[in-house]
RNA sequence: GCCCGGGUGGCGGAAUAGGCAGACGCGUUGGGCUUAAAACCCAAUGGCCUACCAGAGGCCGUGAGGGUUCGACUCCCUCCCCGGGCACCA
């Protein structure tokens, strides 16, 4: 038999529900704030899955939790509803997104109240509805304005599945994120954003954030930043000169040849006559590969250009190269090739016969041991500057160039601007005008939203363009500068635009008038926690990073960063511990559980099963525990009403205290596992004593955040309308705490051998005397000779013996 | 290759300013209830050994080896294994 767990959620599902979700309505400007996040969800077909719930779970609790506390809490939701999926099923299915997607929605939003999830339903938005979307076109248009924005004809990831460029970071390994179709090189016009402009700051300010060590290694690994020095090359027999990028100027003696990237326009220039043939056919070969496949082949390759540039120290010949080992996106997309310090140098130098020459080595006047020696050292064959360390060559070497006007610092960064077009239907249309005259004529702020057409067909075109292309009523406009023909921008945003700043919008979700009050942002910001998955560490959450602090520079923001505390939720693996899918047939389904046994045993299970941040997986069995914790307390619960206690026994006073100082402490450590342990041990401990209602109703306080629904119930056996939301949560009686007894071990070199009950303040001389006379202690000091005591306040006393 | 995590019973996991290893839960075993099963309740449950009418006791044990310490899951050194991220970025 189990408690009617159905019928109680139901119930006070339907009460939260009934007045608009009052109970959890932040109030702006009252009071203390806190701002709880979640990342908000794709509104797919499947539904919520248990890891989401893992996720919403946490949130509730602490949002809960801060509530009892008397803080004002913002804990909202919302739809990240634009994307591929939704195209791609759309396509599939020959349907409007338009049409499934707020089912959809309503299908989430469902599960979400099934779970007793306590979200300010009155700030939900949804990064499709034109209202919303109005203010992310109308952010983009500022960013257009301040310059953030050019188009340029890139070498695009296309993929001929889904018929769309690709940014960078949807690419894995050379396959499409969504699709795993290997992509292909296409050339396009796209718009891109200028997120390079922010490197430094992106990199500077992850110091200031209290997020995961892991999250911000990558994002620090994502931007990439090194120092080092250009240096000027001047090529033989010619005007032209190359220039290169290091960071190990100190190897400069060793550079035995030149490298460009093969789309570096030196490379098709300088050839010598003989050798333009084999380069043409080289470039050609090379240029039509994808960047990824060409970073996966096994063997480097490369041509000579028959030409030499001069070494700027020694007037040395270096033959210069041309090779795919060198990017052109990066640096000046040309090398010096120092083969004995550089292993992808070496690997070239050995493949073409190219000369090597060490000039860093460990140790002072040697020649190193193997090579290539990558690592600083002591330089060696480099005239003036033998036997001085790496950095201070670096130095030395780069202030001799810099005076002769051959070299200059330079600093470099992975990170790549932003491509923002998709050619897609389903996204953001980007606010643009391309006029044959007038060139390219931003839309005004009173013509947003500019609202995606409804349309019968949007096939992709298939040659790369936005379906939006074919849709010619739409597509034909006016110029509003000089009234001829023109065209609107096809393509449209991509998915992480609505996701840059949703959490703006919660702070002020109906204003029509700009995205949030600023006031009220400067109430609510930063968010205090946000949780979500580790998969958005370097995509949605540098770019967030980026578009706040944009917002900032325009003083419309109030805070510099976004999200003050992150964290990861782990993945929920299947019960097979492979990540769950739908072909792997593992996948639990929360809906399931919930019918079988509640919402807050799913709830409660999901926090219990580990620490949040770990990777854990389903344990079928497991979920079992939590339930009968829950059928247990239904069942005391019963009992309790019959008790009579006029006095509390003190051993339960102090365990009551005891767990509400503990199950505080983990909340706020979001350590949500061990709270519940806790609360289980307080179960077994009271089931076979009587407790006051007083104290029953105490510790259904504690459980409340975890398990909402069964909480509620009791507590309205006794308080018929009082919402737990609303009750203050109990502070321990510290006192009562500290003056418990404590139970001392006694150890004989370092083993436990006994134990003795103390008054809390009993110090070490009556402990001792104590601890002497038992019998156990005498029998293991027979015939030894006691050295020391080591004692400790209320936890040891460690009996060290001579021998 | 580089950078982060992490290795604790049959399983998920507790315990780290160094101080009772294995909380809590699952599973298993035995018992109760039942015509029976499920559910529920009670008890035992790291390994090895000694003892037993009953009570009890010893040794080993936190991936491996070494070190520091009165005392190490926790700190230091060497190594092995697993998970995640990045990967021709000059």
């Amino acid at each position: 038999m189990s408690y009617p767990f159905k019928k109680i959620e139901k119930k006070w599902q339907k009460i939260w529900k009934k007045n608009k979700y009052k109970l959890w309505q932040a109030q702006d400007f009252k009071g203390k704030k806190i701002y709880i996040l979640d990342m908000f969800p794709y509104p797919s077909g499947e539904g919520l899955h248990v890891g989401h719930v893992e996720g919403y779970t946490a949130t509730d609790i602490l949002a809960r939790y801060y509530r009892m506390r008397g803080y004002n809490v913002l804990h909202p939701m919302g739809w990240d509803a634009f994307g591929l999926p939704a195209e791609n099923y759309a396509l599939k299915m020959k349907k409007n997104p338009m049409t499934f997607v707020p089912k959809n929605i309503k299908r989430y939003k469902k599960q979400m109240e099934m779970l007793g999830l306590s979200y300010d339903w009155n700030r939900e938005i949804n990064t499709t509805d034109p209202n919303y979307y109005k203010w992310t076109q109308w952010m983009f248009l500022k960013m257009y304005e301040k310059g953030l924005v050019y188009e340029k004809t890139a070498p695009i990831n296309f993929c001929p599945s889904c018929k769309t460029g690709l940014a960078n970071e949807e690419i894995v390994n050379g396959r499409c994120e969504r699709c795993n179709t290997p992509t292909q090189i296409k050339y396009l016009n796209q718009w891109h954003i200028r997120i390079t402009a922010y490197a430094e700051r992106l990199l500077q300010d992850l110091e200031k954030l209290d997020w995961p060590e892991n999250v911000k290694t990558m994002q620090r690994n994502w931007i990439g930043k090194s120092e080092g020095y250009e240096v000027t090359f001047k090529i033989l027999g010619s005007d032209e000169e190359i220039n290169i990028f290091t960071t190990r100027l100190d190897t400069i003696f060793g550079a035995t040849f030149i490298v460009l990237a093969p789309e570096h326009p030196l490379s098709t220039k300088i050839p010598e006559e003989d050798y333009i043939f084999n380069v043409e056919n080289y470039l050609e070969n090379i240029l039509k590969k994808p960047e990824r496949e060409r970073k996966m082949e096994e063997e480097i390759s490369g041509v000579f250009t028959g030409r030499f540039a001069v070494h700027p120290l020694t007037g040395e010949k270096l033959p210069i190269w041309i090779s795919d080992y060198v990017f052109y996106y990066y640096g000046t997309g040309a090398i010096m090739g120092v083969p004995a310090h550089d292993a992808r140098d070496y690997r070239f130098a050995k493949k073409f016969d190219l000369k090597i020459k060490p000039v860093v080595s460990p140790e002072k006047n040697k020649e190193p041991q193997s090579l290539p020696f990558e690592d600083y050292g002591y330089l060696i064959n480099s005239f003036d500057y033998d036997g001085l360390d790496s950095k201070t060559a670096i130095e030395e070497i780069g202030k001799f160039l810099e005076e002769k006007g051959l070299a200059k610092k330079a600093v470099y960064y992975k990170l790549r601007d932003w491509i923002f077009s998709r050619q897609r239907y389903w996204g953001e249309p980007i606010p643009l005008i391309k006029c044959p005259k007038c060139g390219i004529v931003p839309l005004s702020e009173k013509e947003l939203p500019l609202k995606l057409p409804k349309v019968k067909s949007y096939e992709p075109t298939g040659t790369g363009e936005s379906p939006l292309k074919n849709i010619k009523k739409w597509i034909k406009v006016k110029c509003p500068k000089c009234k001829g023909d023109a065209e609107r921008e096809s393509h449209t945003m991509p998915q992480w635009a609505g996701s840059c700043w949703y959490y703006l919008r919660y702070i002020d979700p109906k204003n029509n008038k700009e995205f949030a009050n600023f006031k009220k942002l400067k109430y609510w910001l930063p968010v205090d926690i946000y949780v979500g998955g580790v998969e958005h560490a370097v995509l949605h959450l540098l770019y967030a990073r980026f578009w706040h602090k944009f917002l900032y520079d325009l003083n419309l923001v109030p805070t510099d960063e976004p999200f003050t505390k992150l964290v990861n939720q782990g993945i929920i693996l299947g019960p097979d511990r492979e990540k769950m899918s739908k072909s792997r047939g593992n996948v639990i389904n929360p809906d399931e559980i919930v019918q079988k046994y509640g919402a807050d045993t799913l709830r409660m299970y999901e926090m219990f099963m580990g620490p949040l941040e770990d990777v854990k997986s389903w344990d079928t069995h497991g979920i079992i525990g939590v339930f009968r914790f829950l059928n247990k307390i239904w069942e005391y619960n019963k009992k309790v009403k019959k008790y009579k206690v006029e006095k509390e026994n003190l051993e339960v006073k102090i365990n009551l205290n005891k767990l509400i100082k503990k199950v505080a402490e983990d909340i706020e450590a979001m350590k949500f596992n061990t709270a519940i342990s806790s609360m289980m041990e307080f179960m077994n401990f009271v089931y076979d004593k009587k407790i006051s209602i007083k104290s029953w109703l105490t510790f259904i306080k504690l459980l409340f955040p975890f398990a909402p629904h069964i909480a509620q119930e009791i507590y309205s056996h006794y308080y018929k309308n009082k919402f737990l939301d609303r009750e203050k949560w109990p502070l321990p009686d510290l006192k009562l705490i500290s003056e418990e007894e404590r139970k001392i071990i006694i150890e004989i070199n370092g083993k436990k051998r006994d134990e003795i009950l103390v008054p809390s303040d009993y110090q070490i001389e009556e402990i001792k005397k104590l601890a002497l006379e038992r019998e156990k202690i005498k029998k293991f000091l027979q015939n030894k000779t006691i050295e020391k005591f080591i004692f400790v306040q209320n936890k040891i006393l460690n009996i060290v013996t001579k021998d």
